[in-house]
DNA sequence: GTACGTTCGGAACGATCGTTCGAAACCTTG
DNA sequence: CAAGGTTTCGAACGATCGTTCCGAACGTAC
């Protein structure tokens, strides 16, 4: 009704089949995902607000949770090559010196802020990420928060370790851990949705953005505790 | 059969009826609504690990939703009166002056660890409170967000501007929602899950809790960028 | 003893869940 | 045109969901 579901004009037609259905899955998908969470959401909601059927999302996926894999690897994938990119160049045109914190800092937190703005208020929901990754069945996304994000830690951490040479490895895995928290956190939307500022219209992207760059930087670069 | 669902020995009874079930029912809810979210915890298998049934759940608390208010409030509001009354206490011994922000983020983060530490392994479950007030369907839980969040949110708020003049309130209030979203990961669960760090045993409770400390009265205390 | 309000178990309700299946519709090859 | 593979739909499957209802068991008051 809505979206012209049978191309029954006879005449001029529209977009080629497969891939038009697959990505307004992975589109409606991501949406729903972000707002009410993996079982929250059922494939019938899902497919329907995709415009299209659920034989049509277990054709193209298989199955509920292989939809939810797919969603979270289209955004996250490209998101972290992006990370590494900015690392690599940032340490090759430092030519073996340590990389300041913000310099890291900033390459972990920019490709996250940019897919947010490139997509804000399309289907595209950076929410979805940082909310889904975090809370949903652990069995499920535990496996793939590793696979997706093993190369990213262990190159950042390595990184952060040549930054800040005086802190201990186990704290720098804390602090590295304590950041990804609020990030994961303000792409969740919940900065919006503080018991405070509740009123007042929120903060822009690129406000929230450098503020969270200066805390983390400073965050990180704590000075040590008693060493114990 | 497990639990002596049948009082029919005759001869010796058991606990009292009422509070028993209505405490089992609130320790099995906060466990289960912690490992697999509100939505993927069915009232049957919550009212079977509570050894009893689907009827005194609705009894009790009448739907399932009031059941995950009342999970969240018995342990939210006694730890907010926790954290207000370490205020109050900081705030008399200051007698008007402003108070350090390291005292600031202890009076918010020790009530946390204290009921995690007292709690560890048995029902209780922190987790539950991270995990679901910030990630469950938010059209139920906002609100109770901003009912069992205001006042403390505030008084917080306000501690912090004193504590912090030179910073804008804008900014003291990114900051501070920042600071939550590090504490919920780590109420979470998130570090011991983190991809790095994934065979090594997890550190020890007060380890995290004083580098957390050191994080976010550093990031609080971050210089202010360009005031644009 | 009977009567009553509280507490809770068992069975059943309608609704909705993820999944499966068979048949259309489509696009490409002959 | 016909043949075959790809893509999609509608209907139905069994399972499970939150909720409701009825009655039994309980403690207390008379």
């Amino acid at each position: 009704m809505s979206q012209a579901t049978h191309p029954r004009d006879g005449s001029l037609e529209e977009a080629p089949p497969c891939r038009n259905t697959k990505r307004r899955l992975l589109d409606a998908a991501e949406r729903l995902f972000a707002e009410r969470g993996f079982e929250g959401t059922s494939l019938r909601a899902l497919t329907q607000a995709a415009g299209t059927s659920i034989s049509a999302a277990h054709y193209h996926f298989g199955s509920k949770e292989e939809l939810l894999r797919a969603t979270l690897e289209r955004r996250v994938a490209p998101m972290n090559a992006s990370r590494l990119e900015r690392l690599d160049a940032a340490e090759r045109a430092a030519a073996g010196a340590p990389l300041s914190v913000e310099t890291l800092v900033g390459a972990y937190l920019d490709p996250l802020f940019e897919e947010r703005a490139t997509h804000r208020g399309s289907l595209s929901d950076v929410r979805f990420v940082a909310a889904r990754l975090y809370s949903d069945p652990p069995e499920l996304v535990s496996a793939l928060k590793r696979e997706l994000f093993g190369e990213v830690s262990r190159r950042f951490l390595d990184a952060l370790a040549r930054a800040l040479p005086e802190c201990s490895r186990d704290e720098l895995g804390l602090r590295f851990q304590f950041g990804v928290g609020c990030m994961v956190h303000v792409m969740s939307g919940q900065i919006e949705d503080a018991p405070h500022a509740q009123g007042r219209d929120p903060l822009p992207d690129d406000v929230v953005h450098h503020a969270l760059v200066r805390f983390l930087s400073a965050g990180l670069r704590a000075p040590a505790g008693d060493p114990r």
